[in-house]
DNA sequence: CACATGTCAGATGCACTGAGATTG
DNA sequence: CCAATCTCAGTGAATCTGACATGT
């Protein structure tokens, strides 16, 4: 397999597949974030830290500007007493959901546009590009 | 076709996929700038101003920065007095290709841990998301 | 006391808006 | 003269380093 060229396809869908039309003024950190309090739930500062490309200050702030404006709540982590609990809203949720129901609208246009022969390997492609992400979470 | 669940697999893996180690003091928008070069040769500002999410000023000093520092040069365009070429140097051609050479290693990594029967799976839904990206590049 | 978790304070680099210079 | 291409100036938010407070 021509691991090479996977890369190369892979990096170039990409550069496409994350442009999306610019949402309010949230920056890359800001639904990074978002988007890991999404798909992992509850997390404590030092938990969200290493996914995102951030030192703990500039981790703290973004939380609190985004709990300002409602779209995360911080609650006291009952079993420790110096951590608390970040979580999305519901106006957070909906944030997150927004830009995924952009994505599948792109990629919905795009895949109408392929032979059902293409479909059907793209289709067939899913499970395994979802055990690749299972195994790099397991090797970080 | 399931297109959600699509959609939620491309997006875990593009979250594992785009986390390298951070190379020197390199921004996000920096390295875009150097791959889209690398990719679409040489360009004028303008040229590359709609697939960076910047404005026109701040690619202007983004750029002088990696004229700077020897990662890019600008020639006058001789067809057009007003516009110059930006273009990579071989320094900048190489943290490119170091990227580039990362993400294979981390790749191959991965591809490793499956089944024969998942890498042909991969293999053969390259050519696919190729055709992907050339469908997406048509319809911006 | 040592370590973990999180925040505060000052300095720096980034990107935006609005305006201006040069060429076609 | 008008449009396109690029740059300059001032402002504001984001992030970093280093120090610090609090809880285990």
């Amino acid at each position: 397999m021509d691991i090479d060229r996977l890369t190369t396809v892979i990096e170039d869908f990409t550069t496409i597949f994350i442009r999306l039309p610019p949402v309010r003024k949230f920056n890359f950190s800001a639904l990074s974030v978002l988007h890991t309090l999404h798909r992992d739930g509850p997390l404590r500062l030092t938990e969200l830290l290493p996914t995102e490309q951030l030192k703990q200050p500039a981790l703290t702030s973004l939380v609190s500007n985004l709990e300002q404006e409602g779209l995360v709540e911080r609650r006291p982590d009952p079993t420790d007493g110096r951590a608390s609990l970040i979580s999305l809203t519901g106006a957070g949720r909906e944030i997150v959901n927004t830009r995924h129901a952009h994505r599948i609208e792109k990629l919905t246009a795009l895949v109408d546009r392929l032979s059902p022969e293409e479909r059907a390997v793209l289709a067939g492609s899913v499970d395994v590009l979802h055990r690749l992400t299972e195994l790099a979470e397991d090797t970080p």
